[in-house]
DNA sequence: TAAGAAATGTTGACAATGTCAACATGTTTT
DNA sequence: AAAACATGTTGACATTGTCAACATTTCTTA
């Protein structure tokens, strides 16, 4: 090597770095592909060696915040090592409170663009890696949750990927209403949703 | 008059529809001011006679859509006169049916911008008049369930506010996950739904 | 080890877009 | 009729994503 600050030996995730601060610092609209590489301190065009336009930086970005995010997920399901009624009311705690505290993080998981053009496509996935999006966790959760009450007898006719559908929805959309202001609560919401997730008894949800 | 290409008379609702095409082609991406305003025909700055900005523009656009949009959910009350707890699954269901038809219309109501930044600005809403958003309709419905409920003696401790957040997201998270196409449901989501949402009797949801 | 290949960065250009200022053309008011 | 106003147009500029051409550093390999 000779001078240090041309290679940059990683800049791939400095630009990845430097894109989640200008996410927080000033929303979606301010994560740009210059306004990364102007923050590392390199030419405009530089992240066209590691990406190979903006869509696979916000993606990556994506898929760096999310690592952050499964984490926060699967470690409500460790605290309750034998209990997946409780994970899934920790896990659906966590995931609002996670978005409350990070907002600009929904639109860059989930409503970055048309999911058809951009994450559907499979070159992509190919070469970055599949986002790992929070279903798995909670599928898991639930199919703990029907196994039990099956053991027990109590019940075996649900369908562990309605409920899925039903309570990883509850508390996504929950917690979209709350980060867009679409909807201001003034009681705890923790509490609320402790009481209507599913409870692995009740008929509905 | 004399030349009828010089004032279009009512530019400003062409430039809203041709942003609703623009959206419904191309995607929430593929909707510019330029675009809008060559669709019309029309010079690239003539929108600045109507809109401030193109962020004006686009809650134009918003507004204009969701008027269909509470329009769909509240002939869903219209539908059941009598009975709020039909009246709230009929809602649930043409809300996620509205989007399953306009996935589009999911980025523009509601993830387009840092509400703070824009559509919380009392100018904005002064000049252009507040959106009407779904909240009003599910929360009278819900809370004439509870005024039945109550009048019956079955029960009246349930806070209307918290079903409507728990039920509203509810519809509006399975909504969003299955636009944006994290989930795919290969059952009848129409059904799912109908099982899930309050039924007014459950203590859960 | 020297030469060629590959990886990584830079410069300069271009098109699309939002925005503004200055000007033009109609319409309305006085 | 003249002045005020509303509505459009032209031309400019900054920002941004993208591409081509070139430069530099590192890796391969003959």
């Amino acid at each position: 090597m000779s001078d240090p600050s041309y290679h940059h030996e990683n800049l791939r995730d400095e630009l990845i770095k430097a894109g989640l601060n200008l996410l927080d610092e000033g929303g979606y609209e301010n994560l740009s592909l210059r306004g990364a590489a102007k923050a590392c301190g390199v030419s405009h065009t530089a992240p066209y060696r590691h990406f190979q336009n903006k869509d696979e930086l916000v993606y990556a970005i994506a898929a760096r915040a999310l690592q952050q995010f499964n984490e926060t997920l699967k470690s409500a399901v460790g605290q309750y090592p034998n209990d997946p009624q409780a994970q899934l009311r920790e896990m659906g705690c966590r995931y609002i409170q996670f978005f409350l505290e990070n907002p600009e993080y929904m639109r860059l998981f989930f409503l970055n663009r048309n999911p058809d053009t951009v994450y559907g496509k499979q070159e992509v996935q190919e070469r970055l890696g599949a986002l790992e999006k929070p279903y798995d966790t909670f599928y898991q959760t639930i199919v703990r949750i029907c196994e039990q009450k099956t053991q027990d007898g109590k019940m075996g006719e649900r369908d562990p990927r309605a409920l899925t559908l039903a309570n990883w929805g509850l508390v996504h959309g929950i917690a979209i209403l709350l980060t867009q202001k679409e909807f201001e609560y003034d009681g705890d919401v923790m509490e609320l949703v402790k009481d209507i997730i599913w409870d692995g008894n009740t008929p509905n949800l």
